[in-house]
RNA sequence: UGCGGGGUGGAGCAGCCAGGUAGCUCGUCGGGCUCAUAACCCGAAGGUCGCAGGUUCAAAUCCUGCCCCCGCGACCA
């Protein structure tokens, strides 16, 4: 797959406005540990990440803040752009679609479209909802309301300029079928394909500026901004000199391997694909997604208030620890968990027991025995001749299982290596041999030395510090070249070592894990957290809200409603449909209890309500407040009620 | 209903695309070693690979149907 000889990766330009959490935290270290196995295994690489800086959420935030949207970027780039060091990643380049190297590229694009016929000007009519800042149809309506704000809604008709998307989707599907490796995972490729079978629609990429004017301006239409997703993409080309430097781009472009959350598939592999055809240039080698980090153990962690973000981890666990569990726990494409716990588990078990304990393992006997320098190499053995042809089976093997994105394989088979070290030092056991053969256990010793600078060099792109820092204590220092020039026998007899210190420290078990092996907590859903280019809702810190005032309590009108009827809603599996009496009228509302609590019986018995809720279209049927409920012990719900019968919608305060 | 992911020894996960000894880490039990970060090495117990059919000499792996769980969305203001 790709081309020998050229890696170009990138990650997605995260959305500026984001906290970085570990979904971008991965598949940045994704990168660039891709990267730092490419150029290990000989290819020239060059890594691209940044910031997308356009868009409404950008201008809104600004504007809360008092300050320009150019300066707020300025400002909150640098959170995803001074991150990237903490973590060893080496990235080339950093672009935020607000420079002007990007921004005259995206002109220069849309230009060229334009010229050659790909945008037309359609119109586009909806019911635009000035609250929701967001065109509705016909039957999103609720009681020609906004569905979401319950606002007014105008009838507009807008002029937009799209661009001829629906031309290219045979193309494209064309593409991807006969270029197994272009989309992946495969099953990913498939659901491309069922997207195209939908039908592609023309994409529209122009936002007028009386709605949004922070992007990037029309060139054809002073009162047009670019689409956000248009921008955006263009990142990959902008950044490596499209329309610049053609000799620059020509090096890198279309070496490029895409890495993305899963969430942005349909942009980066319909949209953008189809801009690159429009604009007559050819396609990336790969796009990839990648899966989620879903988060476990919130209760403990809350409860407890000894929560680490994962993020965290880096500054408690050091930034290659972290990139190990990231790199070595997931599956690329799949979704995994992450949780403190198991992360202390691959630290002690794989970093400490395993491989840190086997450097000062012979380390300490080379101190010793052999004056704290590398003993001499001597004349093989059946049992060393074993060690030296898995190291070269190993080094064979890594290239292609990264080739595969298997990452977690090429890791643990790496392990596997180390363990079989440790096997070795224990059955041909040196520190008893030295007694009588001291020759033959410098031999053994030289032979796990050797295999050390190895793994040093197999595991170098993901944990490149610690095993520079390896590479230093066996006095071979410096990042390692190209696994071309790793040969057995390079470590020369007499270097002095230096690896008294612990390479990989062990940890202690976080201590509320150990107490809370039940199962995941009911209630709140594990967050994910994807490396996703949108804008993502920000966790709650806390799962209190802030403090309010009185006046703002005193907005609520909480009343009590007797039940006329209530059933399940037909079609949905959660949802109950109430008629209530609230004496002066009658309420419908809808609420998703169906899974809580069974609709028989209810008739006659009293609930609490919130009346003044503004209604909201629910599974078609308008619902006109919300019943207050209480958790049970279970996690269940239970419909609040009067501790006495009370008049149907008399107050509750 | 959609779309997607998953169901593999006590826990967490590989393996499935390219059928052929069920593997890894943790945990448990027993043993070894005593060089090392209470580490390392060996052995053992523990699995109807969600269920039911089918294809095949052979199925965790391919096909069909079903069940359950999770994420997103539709519907939990």
């Amino acid at each position: 797959m790709g081309d020998p000889g050229r890696y170009y990766v990138t990650t997605p330009i995260y959305y500026v406005n984001d906290k970085p959490h570990i979904g971008h935290a991965y598949c940045t270290v994704l990168a660039d540990t891709m990267r730092r196995y490419r150029r290990l295994m000989g290819d020239e690489t060059w890594f691209l990440t940044g910031t997308d800086e356009h868009g409404q959420k950008v201008q809104e935030a600004a504007d809360r803040r008092g300050v320009t949207p150019q300066a707020h970027c300025d400002e909150l780039h640098a959170a995803f752009r001074d991150l990237w060091p903490e973590l060893h990643v080496s990235n080339d380049d950093f672009i935020r679609t607000t420079e002007p190297r990007h921004t005259a590229v995206v002109k220069q694009a849309l230009q060229k479209l334009w010229d050659a016929g790909e945008i037309t000007i359609q119109y586009y009519e909806g019911w635009y909802s000035t609250g929701a800042e967001r065109f509705f149809t016909e039957k999103d309506l609720v009681d020609g309301r906004c569905p979401d704000t319950g606002g007014e809604v105008q009838w507009i008709s807008e002029k937009n300029y799209f661009f001829q998307m629906s031309k290219y989707g045979e193309r494209l599907r064309a593409h991807i079928a006969a270029n197994p490796d272009f989309i992946r995972p495969p099953h990913r490729a498939n659901e491309v394909l069922g997207f195209l079978d939908k039908g592609l629609e023309d994409l529209c990429i122009s936002r007028p500026k009386e709605r949004l004017a922070w992007g990037i301006e029309l060139p054809f239409d002073a009162d047009y901004v670019t689409y956000v997703w248009f921008d955006a993409l263009l990142n990959y080309a902008s950044a490596i000199g499209l329309y610049t430097d053609e000799a620059r781009f020509r090096t890198w472009w279309p070496h490029v391997h895409h890495l993305i959350g899963k969430d942005i598939l349909t942009t980066h592999s319909v949209y953008w694909t189809t801009m690159l055809m429009a604009l007559e240039l050819p396609l990336p080698r790969s796009i990839t997604a990648t899966g989620w980090w879903l988060q476990d153990d919130t209760k403990m962690s809350k409860s407890l208030g000894n929560v680490v973000s994962p993020l965290g981890m880096k500054d408690v666990y050091g930034a290659d620890v972290l990139r190990f569990f990231l790199m070595r726990d997931m599956v690329i494409g799949l979704d995994s968990n992450f949780s403190e716990e198991a992360l202390v588990r691959r630290n002690n078990s794989d970093l400490a027991n395993d491989l840190g304990n086997l450097a000062r393992r012979v380390a300490g006997l080379c101190d010793r025995y052999f004056e704290g320098a590398v003993p001499e190499a001597g004349e093989p053995a059946e049992a060393e001749r074993a060690v030296i042809s898995a190291a070269a089976e190993l080094v064979a093997q890594v290239p292609g299982l990264v080739d595969d994105l298997k990452l977690h394989s090429a890791i643990e088979e790496t392990m596997q290596f180390v363990r079989s070290l440790n096997k070795y030092v224990t059955d041909t056991a040196p520190f008893k041999l030295v007694k009588t053969d001291v020759a033959g256990a410098g031999r053994i010793l030289y032979t796990v030395l050797e295999a050390l600078r190895h793994t040093a060099w197999l595991l170098w792109p993901v944990m490149p510090s610690k095993m520079e820092a390896l590479l230093e204590g066996l006095g071979t220092p410096g990042p390692p070249s190209t696994l071309g020039d790793l040969r057995w026998g390079e470590l020369k007899a007499g270097t002095r070592l230096a690896l008294g210190e612990a390479l990989f420290p062990r940890a202690e078990m976080p201590a509320a894990t150990e107490a809370a092996p039940e199962k995941a907590p009911a209630g709140k859903p594990p967050a994910a957290e994807a490396p996703s280019a949108k804008p993502a809702a920000d966790s709650p810190a806390d799962d209190r809200p802030p403090e309010i005032g009185f006046d703002a309590f005193e907005k609520v009108d909480l009343r009590v409603a007797t039940v006329l009827s209530c059933q399940r809603v037909d079609g949905s599996d959660r949802l109950l449909d109430f008629t209530l009496d609230l004496g002066t009228e009658q309420r419908r509302v809808v609420s998703g209890l169906a899974q809580h609590i069974a609709p028989e019986g209810l008739e006659g018995s009293q609930v609490v309500l919130v009346a003044n809720l503004a209604p909201r279209k629910i599974f078609k049927i308008l619902s006109q407040g919300m019943i207050l409920t209480s958790e049970t012990p279970e996690g269940g719900l239970a419909l609040l009620r009067p501790g006495a019968a009370a008049p149907a919608g008399s107050k509750v305060a």
